[in-house]
Order: structure tokens, then sequence, then C-alpha cells
DNA sequence: AGTCGATCCAACCAAGCAGTTGGCTAGAGG
DNA sequence: CCTCTAGCCAACTGCTTGGTTGGATCGACT
């Protein structure tokens, strides 16, 4: 029907995706993405309202994405860990995505805050059944513990520099700390397999 | 000497750090820390210099209260990562400041980044020490994942309400938590000790 | 060709922003 | 009592920002 409505808003999605990733809500300008995307600045706010919704526009679609991409492996868990680590390292702009969020909105809940809990939901229940046991809490400390060390060099490139040597940019080096996480998975999991070994 | 120049500097600092912690380096407004503290904007110039540089002055002068604060007890390694846990829930200003200055400097080197690096470095020792091993970058591994799954709570609020359930910021919920804290911890530091057990 | 509705955009606006300035105040030294 | 210096602050500046608007453009349908 219209011209090219439905490209100009992915457009407009994708340059926001970039510039809320590099600089977050407070710091990314609408001028720029208008900008990035080569697109008229009065169309964000036609279609997206403001910039605040705007960015939880980019989110959920990244988070989409994220979901459909880091899918649980049946044969090993430990591997999952991996993928998100890997994932992770290749797309940084989600998990940026993510911890702006976590900052902007603390601890007063996030918007649509229920929708994204069935997504994990179904995350934690497949974990627990490649693990052969209920989803008790339990198993859910665990996920958000591996889902915590898979993330945890992107999340803070400095710390990770400094405690672990100062380059942690190279192929080698982030395969050793794979590794490390492959390893550190597999024991864990064997420790709530069997409990209290 | 002067009336009370150490005081008003004191107090910018303290404003500042709340100001920061909440907004980050983008989000935080000058004015706002200056009303804050009851003293007048232009001051800060007059010590710090400008936005960036006060930051860089409220964050480093954090870090020292956390080493100073966050010891390494002697018995128990698995009680260290508890305490940091402990303190981050405490005191979220901190690992949110440093959560701002990971996400604003990205991969770029942070300023002083040498001067940290030292802090760590003893930090490791200390923790090799105690673990009775030689700090090898596998125990490098180790103390920046135990950091990590000792964050992670305070560093995705929303992801843990979703994952752990809706109530995380209760006593009870709290302790559940740094219970799997000190499990996770004791066998993955078992596993250190005897490798390939 | 002409009307209509939606898409688009250059120019605009008021508010908010980091950073500056010029003068005021108070206390120490004489 | 005067001077000099350092600390202080109200008011200002110039620029940037999120958000708006009035009209131009274009395809579809009659």
């Amino acid at each position: 029907m219209p011209p090219d409505t439905a490209r100009t808003r992915a457009k407009l999605l994708d340059a926001a995706r970039a510039e809320f990733a590099e600089h977050g809500i407070a710091g990314a300008r609408v001028d720029r993405i208008a900008l990035r995307a080569g697109v008229n600045k009065e169309r964000i706010y036609a279609y997206f309202g403001n910039k605040e919704q705007l960015f939880q526009h980019v989110l959920s679609e990244s988070l989409q994405e994220l979901t459909a991409v880091v899918t649980m492996p049946s044969d090993d868990p430990a591997e999952y860990v991996a993928q998100i680590y890997d994932f992770y390292i290749a797309r940084p702009e989600l998990l940026r995505l993510l911890l702006w969020e976590a900052l902007y909105y603390g601890n007063e809940p996030i918007p649509d805050e229920d929708r994204r809990a069935t997504s994990y939901a179904v995350k934690l229940q497949e974990f627990a059944e490649h693990l052969g046991v209920q989803p008790t809490p339990d198993v859910a400390q665990l996920l958000f513990s591996l889902i915590g060390i898979a993330a945890w060099q992107s999340t803070m490139p400095q710390m990770a520099r400094i405690i672990l040597g100062t380059e942690t940019d190279t192929d080698q080096a982030r395969a050793r700390r794979r590794e490390h996480l492959v390893d550190f998975t597999r024991r864990s999991i064997a420790s709530v397999k069997q409990p209290q070994a």
C-alpha cells in the first residue's frame, strides 16, 4: 500500500538499536538515530511515540532474536552456556541493551515483565528436562548463575581485562574462557544431579 | 585554613555518587548534584574539572571503599563470595557505578586501568593462597566467574525477578540465593583443588 | 483530472544542558 | 583598619535536545 512504510520502520529500528546499545537511553540522540537511518526524525514520533517507547520496541525485537538464536541443545547443557557466551561475544548489542534497561529501571518492574516471564519459563523447563530433574527453585538458581557467568565477561570488560589479563579479545583468550565455562558448568550440573555428592 | 573546603568537596562527592549511581554519566545532571549537595555548581568545575572527571573521582573513592570493606576471610573463600553478594545487595551504588563505567567505556581502556590492576592482583594472590594453589590463569578464571555470580542478581534485577520468582527482595529470598552461592562456590573450589576429579 | 488520505520532511520551538563569569564575602597578615 | 587571597555564588551564555508543525508529495480510487 504505502511506498515503503515497513522498510522505513525497519531502518529506524536498526539505527535505534545501534544507537541505544552504544549510548543507552539517556545518552542516545534522536537526531542521530534519524540520521543513521536516513529518515526524518518526525517519523520516530509518528511510529513509536517517543524515545523511551522506541527503546522498548528495540528491546523486545532483540529479545525475540535472542530466544530464537540461542536454543537449548538436547545433548549438552554445558554447550548451551557456551552458546550464550559466544552469542554475547559476537553480538554485544543485546546484552548492552539489557544492561541499560536494568540500570534505567533498577528495581521498578519493567514494561511487559509478564510477557518476558513466559519466555524464560520455557527455557527453565527445557533446562530442567535436559538435566532430568524437576524445575525446582534450586534449578532456577543454577540456571540464573550460569547465564551470569556466560555473560559476565561481556558485562564487565574492564574487570575481565584486569583479572584475566590484558588480552581478552583474542580468539585464543576467548577459547580459554569458553573452556573454563564448559568445564565449570559440567561440574556444577553434575553436583545438582547428585546433590550433596 | 579555609572555612570548610574539604567539607564542601565531601558533600559534592556524596551527592555525585548518588546521582551517578542512579542516572549514569550521560543521565546525571550537574545542576542536580549541586542542588543535592547544597553547594554551588561552579564548585564542581573548580574542584573536579568537569562531569566526567567528577565521575572518575567518585568511582575511585568507591572502589577504595569496596576493597577496604570486602576482605578475604582466611578460613573460607566461599564466605568471600557471599560477602561480595551481601555488599552489593546492601550498597548497590558501587556496582551500578561499575556498570555505568563498563557501558560508557566499552572496550576502550578506562582511565587509570593500571592502578586498578594492582588492587585486583592482590585479591587474586590472596584467593590463590587460601586455595593453596598458585595464582594461575585458571584460578583467575575461577575468581572472575565467582565475582560474576555474586554480582549477577544486583546486575540484572529484572532477569533475577523473572527467573528466580517475583519476590527477590525479601530476606528469605536473599538468604536462599546466598546459600546457593556458598554451595556453588564450595563445589567449584573443590574441583579446582583436585582438577579432573 | 481531481480528490482524498497517508507518508514524509525542513524548519521551528521551548526547555534543558554543561560550563563560565564577575563580583561578593570573610578571614589572615600586616 | 586596610589589603590581599581564596572560597563562594547568582546570573548568564551559547549550544543541544526532545518533540512539533504546516505544508509538500504521492499513490489509489473515482
